[in-house]
DNA sequence: ATATTAATTTAGACAAGACTAAAAATATAT
DNA sequence: ATATATTTTTAGTCTTGTCTAAATTAATAT
């Protein structure tokens, strides 16, 4: 049996490297999941153990395919529940987060298959974010930040990169969610702001909004 | 903070005592949460450091107001998860009791009463059992059991005392489940067992099904 | 009313997951 | 190349919820 504990820094190592597949530092883990450096150190040999994770001392840690499966399910399961949330409990995309955290340790087979067809089989979360399918596929799409966009290009909103409330709310204001369409008017040479079209409006947006948002070219 | 071992507790004790009101024996309480003794007597104690729970030494225990409320509010939300679970996710009704024990458990007002919203605000669970309400208050319905039934007095079913898998498919394979019309043709003084219509077809049960089925009077 | 049995509590120990403080290994700077 | 700083690990402790074994209280039977 897998804990709750072993599930969640399991996670943190997927994401911390990069699907699991780059060495990932004791600190970055301890500060991922809140706690100290010792104690990640005892969970990594724990992991280890267990054949979840790859270790070597001083060295760092990586997921095995056992560890990379947990993980990619997991990932799976909380990305399905956020899309539960918003598309039929009224959920805002910031919401979600807290909450997909908790359903996403609920173990049954068969709720998250039926989930899965309930919903229609989503392709992605609320935040742009492919849901890996059952086999532990994931379809990454081509996508590039607002900062790196090219003017007088049309682009339309995959997704975010900062999920923070903020962020999400100061795209709500903005009347920008996945899907819309973004036009490219102008870049601003001195300070790498953006007048983007949104939508039909005209917006001008900072360089850290612009690095926080993911677009696919159209 | 609660903890998830607390909240369990908390329902156990809530359910023995016949709504919290009753004295629960350590080794009963023990026995529900497949523990010892020793480790009941020492969540008890600590149930009622935190005011969860009434507490004199051999004389068992019952729960104070909070107590119950937090029982309520759990019983609340693993009744509205089982409906979701058949109505929406296509589970029969002796497939949701281990799953709804997990979701239970989840910590989201919203998520709640949204959920209770989605689902129409249901009365009932699929066992027949009575959804409480926001604030708390259960409408109980005037029930019997089959054994206790009249010749020749037809009822509706309300639902189940035994919940075992093993009960809810036989009663599956006899077409028996919520709102079935069930008519008492003939009681065996003999064995007791009942000659029963129960949506047209005919069926003799034993007294062991019988004690497990409840009734109210059309 | 006392002896026996059953139920409950206490005492002490353990595993999981965390912490602090100190030691060891690695990385960086001169 | 050596000293310093940073990162990581080790050692020992704590809390939660559990256990076993022993002690205590309550219940039952004669």
């Amino acid at each position: 049996m897998i804990t709750l504990t072993e599930e969640n820094y399991i996670k943190a190592i997927y994401h911390l490297g990069k699907q699991g597949r780059e060495n990932v530092n004791t600190n970055a883990l301890a500060d991922a999941m809140n706690t100290k450096a010792s104690s990640a150190t005892d969970m990594i040999r724990k992991l280890a153990e267990k054949d979840y994770a790859n270790y070597k001392k001083y060295k760092g840690v990586t997921l095995t395919e056992a560890g990379k499966k947990i993980a990619i399910n997991i990932i799976r399961k909380h990305r399905l529940w956020e899309v539960f949330l918003v598309e039929k409990l009224n959920f805002t995309w910031d919401e979600v987060h807290e909450l997909a955290e908790q359903l996403e340790h609920i173990k049954s087979q068969k709720l998250i298959d039926e989930l899965d067809a309930f919903l229609g089989h989503p392709k992605h979360d609320p935040h742009g974010d492919p849901i890996p399918d059952k086999n532990g596929e994931i379809t990454f799409v081509e996508k590039i930040v607002l900062s790196q966009a090219q003017e007088h290009q049309k682009y339309s909103c995959l997704g975010v990169n900062d999920s923070s409330s903020e962020f999400l709310q100061y795209l709500n204001k903005n009347d920008i969610g996945l899907g819309s369409i973004i036009e490219v008017m102008h870049i601003e040479p001195f300070d790498k702001s953006i007048n983007i079209k949104a939508n039909g409006k005209l917006l001008t947006v900072s360089q850290s909004v612009a690095k926080n948002l993911y677009l696919k070219k159209l």
